[in-house]
RNA sequence: UGCCCGAUGGUGUAACGGUAGCACAGCAGACUCUGAAUCUGUUUGUCAUGGUUCAAAUCCAUGUCGGGCAACCA
């Protein structure tokens, strides 16, 4: 194990392999582009989640790994959908998922800048480099909105060439004239139109004479087509709405297959990685480009299995409704899988981004287990996490031989596999508090723990007896008394005896409390909507706990940027509700309990 | 009932015609002033049937099963 805290970042995992790296290695090998460039195309229409962090960790990783760049685009070309909120939010959760890893790969643009026009073959070229490794106020990421002007003039070609037509059939219409998978479409009556018509048409679209649905630009394909989406696809459709980013200066707006090549081609990017669901749009994506006689290399498309996590939900429509349900607290809510949530809930950037190496990438759909997910965050956490002692359901404990009044001072260290995290000292007096977990009245089988007469070793402290068990009224223990073994204290005499249990404590009186949000799995199965079943069904009832612990007093200075394990228990990070004098803890996860899996056994 | 894609232990993946490996999970043990971590051992797998080949998870054929595709969404 490698020694590191929050400071001293655990080292990446070495360079993963997949059928795309493969493929961008060979295209690398046989220098088919002067440089690699990919791009992570969020529509900004919901917040990020795990899904997207699979996406980002690829795009960013290949162009990490082949020396190229990665440009974050919005992919805006629906205005009802989208909207600026979003925006940040995505910027926010890319720079933290590559902050340290990938920022020099990340490609951005001149704030403002819209693509250069240059005359090529004859006819306008388009292209916008990226800038990189240079983040400042004066750069943003690119907009597919930022390119309608370029998109519409790639139309406007399309039609000379006779290769798109305006149609006016509504979508009614067009549904009959589509045809079915098995049977073929027939073709629009409004098919053969001249170039002029089609031009004048389309200008007048853009000039707002039209409205909303009255008439489409349409590719001229194949109605025949055993591709759906090669029979006579929409390219753009008439939408009286403003845009978050281009405001109202257009009503007609361009289709993802037709914006998407087309945005890619502009940037200059070589490896268009997608998802598997737009594998048959791949035809149309080569089509578009090839049709128009560009005089740049064409980007390619690549498609891979998407990330399908167990035990929780990634649909952007069902992480609103939960937002909207309050079935959580918000898009951050820290048992969403969203980068804000995980981010809130402590897990780490380098955590993520070792569970998308584990995870690989192929063209199988699958659902990957929580726990590859889990333990990808144990593993980080486990390094960089300071040692702290919190009991989180407190029991007293009062040592009768010890003396009333006294306090001593003993050391701990921050983290037992890393001696530069330091040291720290922990007060220590005659009444302290106890995991009530760690107390057995009647201990079960190979409990050893502290039990009536039995001995357990207090944490960097003493050895500990237990003499005597206060109950109240009701038969509730609310009291220990116990003597403590003098000599016991590390170095001394007796500190060497062999007792097979230790414990943490805090002083009574020194402890300090503190809120603690206790997380767990927002399901309670794998997969929450197998065969149609609602979600809500499955909700897990414990997904949050709160409540209120002792903590040791060096917790009072803890920092937001830190992450703590409270020892035996778990890993918890400092939560952005807290005040100063009244710190709130997120559980991040649960260390491994095999005495709990043990116990849990009839 | 058209087209496209896929199938390797419980789960996720590797092997690119030449010993089926790794990770997670599980189980057993060692160690332990965290029942954590660490270390050791271990159970379980090539969808099926043919074919090509000295040799097939890998190439071919057929089948089976799973997924995707008929928004003026992305």
């Amino acid at each position: 194990m490698s020694n590191l805290n929050a400071n001293t970042p655990a080292p990446e995992p070495v360079v993963p392999s997949d059928f795309i790296r493969d493929l961008v290695a060979a295209h690398v090998a046989e220098g088919k582009y002067p440089k690699i460039h990919t791009r992570f195309p969020p529509e900004p229409n919901g917040y990020l989640h795990l899904g997207h962090a699979k996406s980002i960790c690829l795009n960013f990783g290949i162009a990490r790994e082949f020396g190229g760049a990665c440009n974050l685009r919005l992919d805006d070309t629906n205005p009802t959908q989208e909207e600026a909120e979003y925006v940040e939010a995505i910027r926010t959760d890319v720079n933290w998922l590559i902050a340290g890893w990938a920022d020099d790969q990340l490609g951005l643009k001149p704030k403002g800048k819209t693509p250069e026009t240059v005359i090529a073959k004859g006819s306008p070229d388009f292209y916008l480099p990226a800038v990189t490794g240079t983040p400042s106020p004066a750069v943003e990421p690119f907009y597919a909105s930022d390119y309608f002007d370029q998109i519409y003039a790639y139309a406007q070609q399309l039609i000379e060439k006779g290769r798109a037509f305006i149609c006016d059939l509504s979508a009614a219409d067009m549904e009959g004239y589509r045809g079915a998978p098995d049977r073929p479409g027939t073709e629009s009556p409004f098919r053969h139109r001249t170039v002029a018509e089609n031009l004048d048409l389309f200008a007048r679209m853009k000039a707002g004479e039209f409205p909303d649905g009255a008439r489409t630009l349409r590719a001229k394909i194949d109605m025949a087509s055993p591709n759906l989406w090669l029979r006579d696809p929409i390219l753009y459709r008439i939408k009286h709405a403003a845009h978050h980013h281009t405001g109202t200066r257009w009503c007609l707006y361009p289709m993802y297959d037709f914006a998407h090549c087309l945005s890619d081609y502009i940037e200059g990017i070589t490896h268009s990685i997608c998802t598997l669901e737009f594998e048959v749009h791949r035809p149309l994506y080569d089509w578009i480009l090839e049709s128009l006689a560009l005089p740049r290399a064409l980007p390619r498309q690549y498609e891979f299995a998407k990330l399908i996590p167990s035990h929780t939900i990634v649909s952007k429509r069902k992480l609103i409704q939960l937002v909207n349900d309050k079935v959580v607290t918000g898009w951050d809510d820290p048992r969403l899988p969203t980068l804000s949530g995980i981010r809130r809930r402590g897990v780490t950037a380098q955590a993520l981004r070792a569970f998308a190496y584990h995870i690989g990438v192929t063209k199988y759909i699958s659902l990957t287990d929580v726990s590859v997910y889990e333990h990808a965050i144990r593993d980080d956490l486990n390094q960089r996490a300071l040692r702290r002692l919190a009991v989180l359901r407190p029991i007293r404990v009062v040592l009768t031989n010890y003396p009333a009044g006294q306090t001593e001072e003993l050391e701990a260290v921050n983290h037992p596999a890393d001696e530069s995290a330091g040291k720290r000292n922990l007060p220590f007096s005659r009444e302290l508090y106890i995991e009530r977990e760690d107390f057995a009245e009647v201990p079960p089988p190979k409990f050893f723990r502290l039990k009536p007469g039995g001995e357990v070793r207090l944490k960097y402290a003493y050895i500990i007896r237990c003499d005597e068990v206060i109950k109240d009224a009701a038969g509730n223990v609310t009291e220990l008394r116990c003597t403590a073994d003098l000599e016991s204290k590390s170095g001394g005499a007796t500190a060497g005896r062999k007792i097979k249990g230790t414990i943490h404590w805090v002083s009574a009186a020194h402890a300090i409390d503190a809120e603690v949000r206790l997380y767990d799995r927002l399901f309670t199965e794998a997969e929450p909507e197998l065969d149609g079943r609602d979600y809500k069904t499955v909700l897990n009832p414990h997904s949050l706990e709160v409540i209120t612990a002792k903590c040791e007093p060096s917790l009072a200075g803890a920092a937001p940027e830190e992450r703590y394990q409270f020892e035996r228990l778990a890993f918890f990070t400092l939560d952005k509700d807290s005040a100063p004098g009244k710190p709130v803890f997120n559980r991040t996860i649960t260390l491994k309990d095999t005495w709990a899996k043990q116990a849990g056994k009839p």
